[in-house]
Parts: C-alpha cells; structure tokens; sequence
DNA sequence: CTGAAAGCGCTTACAG
DNA sequence: CTGAAAGCGCTTACAG
C-alpha cells in the first residue's frame, strides 16, 4: 500500500520517532540524521497520512463553514476568501451549504461535520441564537453575517448601522428626499434589515427629512424579489427619487425594472445597493454600495476562530470584532 | 473527553462489534440487541469519529475539487451542484482553489490534499493533459472543464463545438452577418476555446458567410477582458453587428461596454455569450446565451468519479460521456 | 447472530 | 538529540 513512516525509518535507519521529528520540524535534529530521513523521504516519496495524523492529534487542521448556498455570489466571495485566509494559516475549509434550512444548520452544527473539522464558522439563516447555544457543542464557534446578534456568542460583525446611514447621507446629498428602501419591514429593529433600517432613519432624521413607511418595502434579498418590489413600488404610484437596496442583489433587481420600465437611472432614479459584490461593479450603469470589508472579514473570522481552536484558557471573553466599511461611489448614485 | 464506541458498548452489554454492527446496519442483529444499542447511543449522545472510521477503513468519503476560485460565478455554481451531488451519495466535498496557478494544480493533484479524499474532481487550467497524467497518483481522478482533452482521461465533456454553432446559427437567423468572437485567436484549435471557435466557423460555413480573422478577438476570459475586448473593436472601426463571447463572463463585459458607448444592443448590435450563469438572466437587457447543462456536468462527474472509487475492477475504460446543452434565447438576442 | 483481537498510520508522553 | 511503547477510535477478518 502507500509508504509510511515506518518504511521512512527502516530505510533512513533511525526509529520512528525520528522521523516524526523531521516531519514537523522539530528543532533538534542532528543536521546529517536529519538530511539521512529527507533523503528517504523522497526517495520512497512519502507523504503524510492526514487522516492518522489527526486521530492520533485529535486535530483536523479543517475549519467548517456553513453557508446557505455557493451560488449566491456573496457567499461564495467570501468563502473563497475566508479559504485562502485559512490555508495561509495552516487550515483547509469543509463548506456546508445549508439550503437556508433550520434542520440542516441544525445538522451542521452538531452532526458528524464537527467532528471533521477543529472549528466552525456560521452564517446562521433560519436557527436563532437560543437555539445555535443549545445546538453548538464544545468545539470553537464564530459567526458571521449578522442574523444573528447575541453577547454571548463570538462573531465578526459588520458596521450595519454607519454604513446604511452613510449610503443614505450620500443619496440625500445628492440631492433626493424620496427614498425608498427595498428588504426591510417598517417596524425591523433587529437583524442585518432592523440595522441597516436604523441607520437610513438616522441619516435622514440627521438630514430632517421625514421617514415615510410607505417607502419601504419588505422582501427576500435576492434579485428577483428586487425587480418585484420595485415593480410593485413603481404600480403603487408612491414617489421616489432613489432606490437603496439593503444588498447589492436587490438593488441590481431593482436597476434592472427600472431599466426594462425605461426609468433613466441615476438621472430620474438613483440607486444604491450594499454589499459590493463583484458584480456591481460591471451592471450598467455601475453600483453605488457599501464595500463591508470582506476580506477583513474573512481574516478576522478565521483569525478569531482559529484563536479559540489553539488558545487553552476556555474563559476567554466573547470577541466581537467589527469590520469597517467603505461607500463605493459608482455611476448608479454619484 | 468524546463518548466512543466502547462506552455505548459497556453501556448497552454488548461487544464493540456489535455496537459497530448497528450503526453500520447490518442486517442480521437481533431487534432486541439493537434497541439496546440505539438507546445507549441516544442516552450517552455517541457520534461516530470519521477520522477514526477513514483510518481504519481507507475511505475518507470526501471527493476533492480542484477549481480556479469560488469567486468566479460559473465555478461557484457548478461547486453548488457538485456539493449537492455528492452530498446525496455520502460524500462530501473538500474544495482547494488553485487560482489558476500550475504549481497549486500539480500540489492538489499529489500532495497530501488526495490523502483527505478518495477521488479528486479536476477543472485543470495551467496544467496540460501530460502533466497532469505524469503528477496523478493512482486514486480516481475526473477532469471537467474541457481546456484539456486526452483519450487517456476520465471526464465530462460539454458540447462545445456544437452549442457554439447553435449560438452562431441563432444569431446568423436573426439577420446578423458581421459576428464578433471574443475570447479566442485566430487560429485556436484545441480547449474550450478552439471548440468554440469551430463550432463558429462550421455555422458561419453552412450559412454561406465568409470567416473575417478581424473578427475574433484573444483575451482573457474575464468581465473587464471582455470590455477592453470590446472597445478595441469599436475603436478599430471594423464593422459588426453582434458579439459572441465565448464564455458570459465576455459577453456581460461586451454588454457593459456597448451600453456604456451608447450602442443600442439587440437594435444596433447583438450579443450572446455561453455558460448561463445566474447572472446573464438579470443583465439588462437580459443575455441570450447557452446553458451547458451544469446540474448535468455536476450530476454524471460525481457518479463517474463515485462509479471509479467504489469499483473493484482497476481496468476499466476511460468514459467522457458529454451533457447536453440548451440555447437560451433572451433579450440581448431575440 | 455476537465476541475478542489485531491494526489503520500517525503523535505523545516517558526514558535515556 | 534519539528510541521503544502505548494508544487515538474505529473496522475487519477470524472464530464460534
């Protein structure tokens, strides 16, 4: 079968534990001993048994990751970063996608998936924090995305509030009073919708404009329930001078009714999204939104996550550390 | 530390083996004995240690994909599908982004990353068919992607030549006669890019209009690539009157750029691209373009590679069974 | 139908 | 600096 280490040894002639010690580097190991296993080492063309290595470690050196679904453009940028920012520190990512369904966040947290992975990084969807605290077992838990909010979880949050208000700053600065808001009940306090919502009340409470909830329109973040509620919007004969699409997703939705409408946009229309998905950047014409720090994300996620999984002390505080922002001012709102 | 299999054994009076016996559902066990079984699992809240399991039993149940990033919209999506597929076999999906580096191909192809997996799923970019074959160890492999073909090969191939043509003909039937290509040279031959550029040729061939080499546009197979591409050929002055690009990565930068230089797309000029990534649905005007059959590549590359894994019989012959595309007729190509 | 034993390929104390 | 032994938690022949 494949070459192991002791196959290594007997060819190096040194014991196992020798090579062990070449292997991860131990420091003290003389030169020629251990130039005598390097050699074997490639000569047999060893490689190290991953799976016998985490057994006997109790480490898999994977963190997981669990994802509503790859094919949504936001999470899969972030995985992908969220990836290279773990292989740079010695992590591979197991991806989970969870369908958005309470069962199968349920699974990925407790199920035979934590016992793969060292670690978990969570974008909670459907569970709420009581039920992620009575689902998540001992292992290391992060999340991300802002769903959820809760003091006694680890997570890496986003700045909902100062960027939504300063997206609508930028909107009233240019000028239009009529903002309408697309993915957020009236009433929302709470969730990434009840921040975001928050933060275009304040703005425009900073601006003295009066909130109007007639101009805000509850609806799925995705694309196609963009283009509806501006549908919708567009039907009901309330006026408006600008779209701001609690993410990038909405707002394209919405740049693309009001395209097929013939709404000339920024001119009649401006429009504003949040998120800073690749793709705004190449709609015509090009997203104004909020840049959410992403990579910060995916670093601090990983670094934080991976500071639990190493560190012994488990009275560690609850960290939650906040990425900052950036509008990205593009043809769409300018 | 972990509940184990010996607890629940000594929990339920039973031997090691039978514990094994229950979770693996063999069939002959007494009811009774099982009822035990499950109820000390229950009771001791027992998880089964994959790590372990994959030791001892040479299977780690994960397959390994090797694409370019999960940033990429097409790649994304097809990993959505590969996930699922395999999901719905047992087994589950480790992703390693080569970011179209030959040194990461040739490392996921060998390193100790196939050690985690029983099979490698392998969307080669860098590497030619040669050296993939020289750095393949001896665990199943199947290539997707179509930029490299060999005889000698597992893989799943998409109509290439075939759909291209569909597209041109589609096109060509629209009145269209001065069809620019992007994303191809003059005189490509081989990948997904010379396959395309056939498939071009033998619609413009069996309609009677002349291949123009001015036409045909090489550049990356990306957004911005696709709009630089497109600026060069209006700048140029060489006349058209629609756009193919070879992926819809092109053909959305294509949109963007004549969009942008006030080009009226479909009246003016017609663009239609290939893949049927979500997007091209939403782009405004909407893409007309091909879908390649992604659930389908998904779907009969796991089986394939599933089919090759638990299969005895090492003399196998090599498959490429091909999926089926379909022309999608929108907006930017009535 | 069920048990007792061996062993997958490593790392980890324990010695020296 | 290096060795010999134990053991991570399972599955797999081998018995009965």
């Amino acid at each position: 079968m494949a070459v192991t280490m002791n196959d290594v040894a007997r060819a190096a002639g040194v014991s196992l534990k020798t090579v062990s010690n070449v292997i991860n580097n131990y420091e003290f190991i003389r030169p020629a001993t251990k130039q005598r296993v390097l050699d074997a080492i490639d000569e047999l063309g060893y490689e190290t048994n991953l799976t016998a290595r985490s057994l006997r470690s109790g480490k898999t050196s994977m963190l997981g990751l669990v994802l509503a679904d790859l094919s949504i453009p936001y999470y899969a940028e972030l995985a992908s970063d969220i990836m290279k920012a773990a292989w740079a520190r010695g992590y591979r990512v197991l991806v989970e996608q969870s369908g958005n369904e309470a069962e199968h966040e349920q699974a990925a947290l407790q199920g035979q998936f934590r016992s793969l992975t060292d670690g978990l990084l969570f974008i909670p969807l459907a569970l709420d924090a009581e039920q992620i605290i009575a689902a998540a077992g001992k292992k290391p838990l992060v999340l991300l995305g802002e769903f959820v909010q809760d003091p006694r979880l680890d997570m890496v949050l986003i700045q909902n509030q100062e960027a939504a208000a300063a997206v609508t700053t930028h909107l009233l600065e240019g000028g239009r009073r009529r903002i309408a808001v697309l993915g957020a009940h009236d009433g929302d306090e709470a969730g990434s919708n009840g921040l975001r919502l928050r933060g275009y009340r304040a703005a425009l409470a900073a601006a003295g404009v009066a909130y109007d909830p007639a101009l805000v329109v509850p609806c799925d973040w995705r694309r196609d329930a963009g283009a509806d509620a501006t549908a919708r919007l567009l039907d009901s004969g309330v006026e408006f001078d600008a779209v701001f699409g609690l993410n990038d997703a909405l707002a394209l939705g919405a740049l693309h009714e009001l395209l097929v409408r013939g709404r000339k946009v920024p001119e009649e229309i401006a429009v504003a999204g949040f998120d800073d998905i690749d793709e705004s950047r190449f709609a015509s014409p090009s997203l104004t939104t909020v840049a959410p720090g992403r990579a910060e994300i995916a670093e601090r996620s990983v670094e934080l996550l991976i500071q639990r999984i190493e560190s012994k002390d488990a009275v560690a505080n609850v960290e939650q550390p906040e990425a900052v922002f950036e509008l990205r001012i593009r043809q769409s709102a300018p």
